[in-house]
DNA sequence: TCACGGGAACTCACCGTTTC
DNA sequence: GAAACGGTGAGTTCCCGTGA
């Protein structure tokens, strides 16, 4: 698409149309901004009121995926997918660590409205660990990161141990990960540690467990 | 029962680019 | 320079699961 192309109602009813004959559905706003027959999301917040309203005025089945049953199956998909992340790293750390020195669910500062996945007890320091998935790609990672950061942020007092935060799938793309940190208005502190799961498997081998006499 | 975390979807704000 | 548009970080809304 290029400057001069005028987006109209029935240009973008035809994008609509040609995403579901490809996908079985209509496109959500970043599958819209990655789709070549259509304008970004941010052009039909601009032009159309947002997209329920487009939606609406397309005559979709469906004008919202925030709301209904279409948000219900999302959410509990989420629960699912995210406990199976969790439950991976906790393995793993147990293995390692053994279970008496893997706190699950920590709060962070005695705040229970904040806490970590994982708080270990390690050699030469203890660690935390914060795990979620980027099934959605970069976007969904750098919205998870962004939540996860005002939430550490939000805290009392800064952690002093280094905090991983560990994320699941392989539809990120290192480089871009690196661009959108050095973007950041907001540094993070040097002992955030952003890793896949395979690079937290051998992060991990840098520590020693304790032993119980 | 209620409060909260988690992640997807979405909007907003700001800035840069392209076209005329 | 104005208008149209894209990119992206930040913030909000939504709903389910969980634990106090």
């Amino acid at each position: 698409m290029t400057y001069e192309t005028v987006w109209t109602i029935e240009s973008i009813k035809d994008g609509f149309e040609k995403f579901r004959e490809i996908n079985g559905r209509y496109p959500t706003a970043f599958e819209i901004d990655d789709f070549a027959l259509l304008p970004s999301s941010r052009q039909i917040q601009r032009r159309f009121g947002g997209l329920p309203n487009l939606r609406k005025k397309l005559g979709l089945s469906i004008e919202n995926y925030t709301t209904g049953d279409i948000r219900s199956s999302t959410a509990c998909r989420i629960g699912k997918v995210g406990k199976n992340c969790e439950n991976i790293i906790f393995k793993l750390l147990r293995d390692k660590f053994d279970e008496k020195f893997v706190h699950i669910e920590r709060p962070v500062n005695f705040d229970r409205k904040n806490r970590l996945d994982f708080y270990v007890f390690a050699k030469p320091n203890n660690f935390c660990v914060d795990v979620f998935n980027t099934d959605g790609g970069i976007r969904t990672f750098i919205g998870n990161m962004n939540t996860k950061e005002r939430k550490y942020r939000n805290s009392t007092v800064n952690l002093n141990e280094n905090l991983y935060f560990v994320y699941f799938g392989d539809k990120i793309d290192k480089d871009r990960v690196q661009l959108w940190l050095s973007r950041k208005t907001t540094r993070h502190p040097a002992n955030w540690i952003i890793l896949d799961v395979n690079e937290f498997k051998v992060e991990i081998e840098r520590y020693c467990p304790y032993v119980v006499e």
